[in-house]
DNA sequence: CGCCTTGACATTGTCAACAATCATTTCGAC
DNA sequence: GTCGAAATGATTGTTGACAATGTCAAGGCG
C-alpha cells in the first residue's frame, strides 16, 4: 500500500536525516520514534542504526540504545588527513583520465568558485567547492575510493563550513583549486596529487586552527 | 545460561568465519543455517549481515539473501590502490612517531621478513608481513586510518598470498621493506611515505600481473 | 542532610509465528 | 519433446509480544 514512504531504503533516510542536521551529536535515537519518523518499524530501524553504527554516524552501547556520534574535534583532524590521502590519489586518477570536456566542467566550476569569492558568498562557497571534489571523484572513476570518501564526509560535513570563515582562508582555498585543476587540465598526476595534498594538509592546518581559537574562546 | 556461545558479538564471530575462508567466495549465507552455527537465533545474525554488507564482506539482494561477497579482480586492485595511498600516509606518520623501541621492534620484522625469504618459506613471509604493517599502524597511533584499513584488509586477505609468488617478488618485496623500515627509523616522514607509497603500486602491479596470468592461464 | 534501597517507567534485546517472495518441480497441452 | 502454468518447498521479510536492562524518582535509614 504506502510502498512509496517505506519503500525508500530507510538507512538511507536516516543517514540523510542524520548529515542534514536533523538530528543533533550526541542527540539520542530511540527506535519507537525513529520508527514512526520513517513510517517503518523497529525491526528495520534496528538494522539501519546497526549499518550507520559501522558507518561511524552513529554510536550504539549496550543496552542503552543509540547516539549520534559526536565527531571530536581530534576525530575531525584524523578524518580530514585520511581524505587528504585519499583524495590526493584520486586528484591523480582524474588527472590521467579527464577528457578536454572534463576540462571544461572543471574550469568553469573554479570560475564559479572564484565569483563566489569575490562576492564573499561563502555558502555558495562551500556548496561549489562540494561539487569540485565530487566532479574530481567522478571523473576519477574509483568505486573504492567513491565510497571510502562519501563516507568520511558524512562524518564531518558538519564542520565544513567553519574552517572557511577564517580570514583569508576563502582566497588562499580558492587559489589551491585553480592550482588542482590546472594540473588535472595538464594530465600531471604528480602535480595533482601534491596539489591535492597540499590542499587538504592546508584545510587540516585551518581547521586546527579553528578549533584551538574555538577551545580558548569558550574558556 | 550460554553465555559463553551468544555473548561475544555474533558480527564479529561472523566476520572472522568469513575472512578466515570458512565460506567462500559468493555461497549463500542463509539466516537459519548461521543462527545454528553461532548458537544464536535469525535476529542477531540478520542484523550481523547488515553490517557485514556495510563493510563489503557480504552482498544482500532484497528477497534474495545474503552471499559473501566476491571480490572481482578490478576490485582487488583498486583496494590495493586505496590502501596504497592509506598506508602510505600511515607510514610518514610512524616516521615522526617511531621511538627507538619502536624502531627496534620494526628491524626486527625486518630481519624475521630477510630470514622467511631465505628460507624459501613465503607462508611465513606473508605473516610477518602482515605483522609488519600491522606494527607501523600502531606506532603511526591513527584510528581512523587504523579502522579504513582494517577493513579494506579482510575484503583482500583472499588474494595476498598470490602476488607474493610470483617468481623474484618476495626478494623485491623485502628490499622495499627494508627501505620503508629505514624511512621510518630516519624520523623522514616524505621517504617513508615514498617508499610505501612505491612498495603499494609495486604490489598492485604483481598483482595485476598474476591476475592477467591467471585469466589467460584459464581461457 | 546525604545515601542507599525500592519500585515504576522507558527502552532495548530476544523470540516465535506469520506473510511475502523466490526457486524448483510437476503436470498438461500442443 | 518442449513450452508454459500452477503447485510446492525453501528462504527472507514483518510483526507483535514478552523478557531483560537501564533510568529515574520517591521513600526510608543512618
Amino acid at each position: 500500500m504506502n510502498a512509496r514512504s517505506d519503500g525508500k531504503d530507510v538507512t538511507a533516510r536516516l543517514r540523510e536525516a542524520i548529515v542534514s542536521g536533523h538530528f543533533q551529536p550526541s542527540e539520542r535515537l530511540i527506535e519507537v520514534e525513529l520508527a514512526g519518523l520513517l513510517a517503518t518499524n523497529r525491526t528495520n530501524v534496528r538494522t539501519a542504526l546497526a549499518q550507520l553504527e559501522q558507518e561511524g554516524l552513529v554510536v550504539r552501547e549496550a543496552n542503552r540504545g543509540a547516539r549520534v556520534r559526536l565527531v571530536s574535534h581530534e576525530d575531525a583532524i584524523e578524518i580530514t588527513q585520511v581524505r587528504g590521502a585519499l583524495e590526493a590519489f584520486v586528484a591523480g586518477l582524474a588527472a590521467a583520465r579527464a577528457r578536454p570536456q572534463d576540462h571544461r566542467r572543471l574550469r568553469a566550476l573554479v570560475e564559479a568558485m572564484r565569483e563566489a569569492v569575490e562576492a564573499g558568498d561563502l555558502i555558495a562557497y562551500s556548496k561549489i567547492n562540494g561539487s569540485l571534489h565530487a566532479e574530481i571523484l567522478r571523473i576519477a572513476q574509483h568505486r573504492t575510493a567513491a565510497k571510502l570518501l562519501a563516507n568520511l564526509n558524512s562524518q564531518v560535513v558538519r564542520f565544513q563550513y567553519r574552517s572557511i570563515l577564517l580570514p583569508g582562508r576563502s582566497r588562499r582555498s580558492l587559489a589551491e583549486h585553480e592550482e588542482i585543476v590546472a594540473a588535472i587540465c595538464a594530465a600531471d598526476v604528480e602535480a595533482a596529487e601534491r596539489n591535492m595534498g597540499a590542499h587538504l594538509r592546508a584545510a587540516a592546518e585551518a581547521l586546527r586552527q579553528v578549533i584551538e581559537a574555538s577551545k580558548t574562546a569558550i574558556v
